[in-house]
DNA sequence: CTCAGATGTAGTACATGTACTACATTCCAA
DNA sequence: TTGGAATGTAGTACATGTACTACATCTGAG
């Protein structure tokens, strides 16, 4: 359980609701620098974290984090 | 982030399924107790974890695990 | 340049998740 | 009762998630 890891689209998501992580971290109640730490993939956010992060976007967790690295957007997608 | 609670339903999707403890931890390659542990509610899993259950099961994250209670069943369906 | 906000990097402190071992209890079979 | 499997409880050791602070870089406005 140590060098696995979970994809996430959180950057995404809060690009498309045009906010600040220190917004979002506002919203989860957490510090602002642990959503700097989970886009960036330094560390995976606890299951509790993870849960309150897809209600908060209002998306299932899957569409939030995957075991499998998710397609890239951008090119005519 | 600590007083928290995520509710969960392994031990009712492992019995569904007709299997032990052991049986599914070896499946998700932990070990038993941990499961144990995530059945009592000692302890929440992992992120990574809480995605490997739910593929197990096959289904998604928010059925095995939820913010909020599980209704009850037993009574009724 | 100055001023402000968003983001990235570094480090410490503490709480929690997981492995692992040992032993007690409960349930099923003979 | 004996024997085995599944489960519950207790404790140690280690890795990781989160809070929190400080500072650097980048971008936009004047």
């Amino acid at each position: 359980m140590s060098s696995e890891i979970v994809h996430n689209r959180i950057s995404m998501l809060r690009a498309e609701r045009g906010i600040s992580r220190k917004e979002l971290a506002a919203a989860l109640e957490v510090h602002y620098q642990t959503v700097g730490y989970l886009e960036r993939g330094e560390y995976h956010p606890s299951l509790f974290l993870a849960l309150r992060i897809a209600a908060f976007f209002e998306v299932p967790v899957e569409v939030v984090f995957s075991l499998a690295p998710f397609p890239r957007l951008g090119s005519g997608g």
